[in-house]
DNA sequence: CTAAAACCTGACGTTGGCGTCAGGGGCAAG
DNA sequence: CTTGCCCCTGACGCCAACGTCAGGTTTTAG
């Protein structure tokens, strides 16, 4: 086994990062158009991805979850890959972080709503 | 003053409404085209609304907020109007507070992951 | 070898909570 | 009277993260 083909084997296809990160293939594609993600190809020209897509996939959607979009997660991926940022960059990592600590109160005033609504249609039904 | 009239002081234009609670006029008329607000009407046609017409739509804010669509809160309203509810509508309360607590977990799960990143960025500049 | 499974590139469709424009009306202040 | 503010009804526009369909190639399992 040559080099080539021992760092060949460490490469696996779209379905597979699929598969491990839990979302569809339509959507992996989708991270690459957005400049999420990049892929070598195959020469049949088939997506080639190393294994550590699969947990970059997952972070994008708990970013995706906490509300940010592709535009903003692809200001964010240099800091992510090198740990290396300027000032601008923490600035904003800070700025996201407000915002979803924000969204988080937000969503535990929401559920207090709920759970005192539970709490009268239980005890008065 | 006569009763009436009385009754009619209280009414207020969707203006003030959606000033009220911080939306916009046309949030006000979307969500009586959804279903979850009725407004009298003056003789010239214009929506009157009741003064807790205002902490109803915030009510309306917070749950969109928390992920829910009008269609789920048109379901939940009898509860939160009544307080009465049969076993289907505390289901789907309970659901959807399950919901919602999920989301919150998700939320705390990237908040952690933006404050590990913000912290590697700040010794790692 | 062959059939199924997986992959490819477009490109249009969906969803929801509004924004926004077009065109028109009423009504109190100056 | 007219100016300016608020209100009305449509109806199209928008954005973002995909879903989905069409039509064709590649890889893999038996």
């Amino acid at each position: 086994m040559t080099v080539t083909e021992a760092a060949a084997e460490r490469l696996i296809r779209i379905g597979e990062v699929a598969r491990g990160a839990g979302v569809s293939v339509r959507a992996v594609r989708y991270y690459e158009q957005q400049g999420l993600l990049v892929a070598e190809r195959s020469p049949s020209g088939q997506r080639l991805y190393r294994p550590d897509a699969i947990p970059l996939v997952r972070f994008f959607q708990q970013m995706f979850a906490a509300g940010l979009n592709s535009r903003r997660i692809t200001e964010l991926l240099p800091c992510w890959d090198s740990g290396h940022t300027d000032a601008e960059q923490r600035a904003m990592l800070r700025a996201e972080r407000d915002r979803i600590q924000a969204k988080a109160d937000d969503l535990q005033a929401a559920l207090d709503r709920l759970d005192e609504l539970i709490a009268v249609t239980d005890t008065h039904p």
